[in-house]
DNA sequence: CTCTCTGCAAAACATTTGCAGTCGG
DNA sequence: CCGACTGCAAATGTTTTGCAGAGAG
């Protein structure tokens, strides 16, 4: 069992600082843009691989906008948890829900559901963008 | 307030029906298809146009699969409520769950959000999947 | 060295849109 | 009649993939 994980290239390197120093959900889109602009560009392909890959290892989370769109952000605790996120500006309030947890294996077990896996966001408008509208 | 409501066309009529005779959520693409086959076909444009309509009037639930892409199904009660979705066959449960519906609400105002919207949707293998495995 | 990772460009998809013609009311 | 609705094809935007070359271990 010796995990050798991922190799340590410039452009995995390259991904998860520039995770780092993001707060919010960003795109693969737009993550490759940020890296292009201070000059430490990464193939777009790679940079969908890559995030592909930490989402898989439980490195970021990864939810769906509205509109679809994949976004990813850093892990940040271990356990499972879901976010608030302003649909304006992109800012994120990870929260948890225990009571959620419980309540959908409960509910899915009642109607012999197995391998159980649930998705919880709640999309708003928080109060710095709802002011300068 | 004389509400004309949309035209009665064939194709609204043609999709209507196909999503009647369906229990579980269709992509926009799956229902062009069965109408297709069925030798009631609609252009995939309308079928997008209208389903989007009828999500937006609340005729139709859209939900988004793990993938990321949308899929409906006539709306069967007037209350908000989620989704438990088998990821193999699609079979769908409705569920409601009261508690999570304020938990959202008084979590993103004591947060300062507004105009708060959430998902919720349980994914998982029936029964019959797991066991036909 | 070897085998994974990368970049690029093309492909694959889902979805939207422009436009001219159709048809419901 | 007239404007909303439709079909088609082209455009969009995201994500995936094929393949040859680069570089980590």
């Amino acid at each position: 069992m010796t995990d050798t994980g991922p190799r340590n290239t410039r452009q995995r390197r390259a991904v998860e600082s520039a995770l780092r120093r993001t707060d919010d959900f960003v795109s693969a889109q737009d993550l490759h843009g940020k890296l292009r602009e201070i000059g430490d560009s990464v193939g777009l392909a790679t940079v969908y691989r890559t995030l592909g890959l930490m989402a898989e290892s439980g490195a970021v989370d990864m939810i769906r906008a509205e509109d679809g769109e994949a976004r990813y952000r850093l892990c940040e605790s271990e356990d499972h948890h879901h976010h608030l996120v302003c649909r304006v500006c992109g800012r994120t309030v990870e929260v948890e829900e225990p009571l959620a947890e419980k309540w959908a294996s409960d509910m899915a077990a009642a109607h012999g559901f197995t391998d159980v896996s649930h998705t919880l966001e709640i999309f708003g408008t928080c109060l710095t963008c709802a002011e300068s509208r």
